[in-house]
DNA sequence: GCAAATTTGTTCGTATGTATT
DNA sequence: CAATACATACGAACAAATTTG
């Protein structure tokens, strides 16, 4: 009683892919080909296919063919606070800078400003009435033309009031929000709190990330929310990253500067998956439940 | 030319769950009963089924039917150092205590120790060698009987010769090796530095964690290497989370006490896929590239 | 404990549509 | 326009897992 047949297959093409037999943009065989040369349907052969599409190892393109994929540079944003700066960290302000200094070409929209009613997340984060009048401010950024992450920030419209007009205008605002705040209203950013989870991209977040519609390629979102001098939230910013092209580092106490990513962890090229890896290892002899 | 016929079926079946008329748990209709309702052909069920299998909204369980999934109650570790005992978070020593607080049952197998030789991502962060030895320490964990994390440490050989003799016993350390090496010599970790990545699970990861083996879920990987009072890396801790069942929470600068998540934000029920969301709104009128 | 019924899983064959070259 | 390659859809049969009688 072997494995199915079509998992037989997916296997066998998943080792020739390991190995390097099949590199990374290199197009593999047709569905007709591998009909004959593995003495399955095309069906099964699809099926195969469609098990190797689901763990982001190959893709296919209509008209063309089926092809195995090309990993993406990820670029690795600090949420911890830069040391320098005091605060900061992945957000508008410092994001071109950031991204710059990796020797990459950064791109962000003009934000695009909202006047919402807060709804459930925003409210309980800014810890307004659900009523209550928001200002968000939405910017897509692009790293090399790429799409990396989409950011959306929320303010009490008071803030707005009280005097930082800037707010709600369609337009960067160059020294940061941070700054801005601190000078206008002397609002001091004294901290922050991200909350990271993983989960399936929308529709708006496949189509503007160009991901995959099959829903394998998961989206990060962080939702930070920043707190002044008493402990009072003034500003809840959600950012979504593609999980495929973005890493984060946390930097906690007195750490050296990094050595720009000796080896990075994360690659090192394909992962043997099976073997015993550096996280791995969960009992050769596995199965028994715990101790 | 509409969208194919099982894209209408799953985004049929998908409003149906998103309503709450099929609620978490429930049992959709049999693929035969499906085939009548929609007047499709059985494979054509089992296309829209599996859409929204990857997309992790219903499991199919062989023998028994098709179920709308059952979202896990995440736990939320806190990445950044505990303000009292100065560091830590989400670690062996730890582990244990941050799990209790939230009244819920941790568990944690004995360690089982291991001697390395140093391969890639190893000796990188820890700066050693690739010849030189390492002791690795492996944990499985979990919390209510369910696995919710793999956690393996590695310490360079040295540290055991010169005196720290407990990291290669098969036991737990239980002042936690922070304590332990500060003790016996003299290393006292100044701070850390956690790379976060995502990625598909491998074998071992899918068995223990008992994930779908259709490769939907996904795992964090945290890559955690501390430093002592030098800045020279003494230990390089990697987790592994599955992402369905957990959060990561990061504190910089002054955080007021967490309100014990008064509406948790990645939850409050199911998404709506499609809507503007509160990160989404990438353009109604979106794919326009970039302004 | 076994047999039958139910339900999903695998595999094949075939035909037609759509995208790309 | 033609050829190539993947996408969708139908039908059919048997296998494997689970529950039920």
């Amino acid at each position: 009683m072997p494995e199915p047949l079509y998992r037989r297959i997916a296997e066998d093409l998943l080792r020739r892919i390991e190995s390097g037999e099949m590199s990374p943009g290199s197009q593999l065989p047709t569905e007709l080909d591998l009909r004959e040369s593995y003495g399955a349907s095309r069906n099964t052969v699809r099926d195969a296919l469609k098990w190797l599409i689901t763990r982001g190892l190959v893709e296919t393109r209509p008209g063309q063919g089926t092809f195995v994929v090309e990993e993406i540079d990820p670029f690795i944003t600090t949420l911890s606070a830069d040391p320098e700066t005091g605060l900061g960290g992945g957000e508008g302000a410092a994001y071109l800078s950031e991204v710059r200094a990796t020797g990459r070409e950064p791109e962000a929209t003009v934000p695009r400003v909202e006047i919402h009613q807060a709804s459930g997340v925003v409210a309980a984060e800014l810890r307004v009435d659900e009523a209550t009048s928001v200002v968000s401010r939405h910017q897509r950024r692009l790293i090399d033309h790429t799409p990396y992450s989409l950011q959306t920030s929320f303010y009490p419209m008071d803030l707005v009031t009280r005097g930082a007009t800037k707010l709600i205008e369609a337009a960067d605002i160059e020294e940061g929000t941070v700054s801005y705040l601190s000078r206008t209203l002397g609002i001091k950013q004294a901290g922050y709190r991200d909350m990271i989870t993983v989960r399936a991209p929308d529709r708006n977040e496949t189509a503007f990330f160009k991901l995959p519609d099959n829903g394998r390629v998961a989206v990060f979102e962080n939702f930070r929310t920043a707190f002044d001098q008493q402990g009072k939230p003034f500003r809840l910013t959600v950012t979504v990253y593609p999980a495929d092209r973005n890493e984060f580092v946390i930097n906690v106490g007195d750490v050296p500067a990094r050595a720009l990513r000796p080896g990075r962890p994360g690659a090192g090229g394909r992962r043997p998956g099976g073997q015993d890896s550096v996280s791995g290892s969960v009992g050769r002899n596995s199965r028994e439940g715990l101790a």
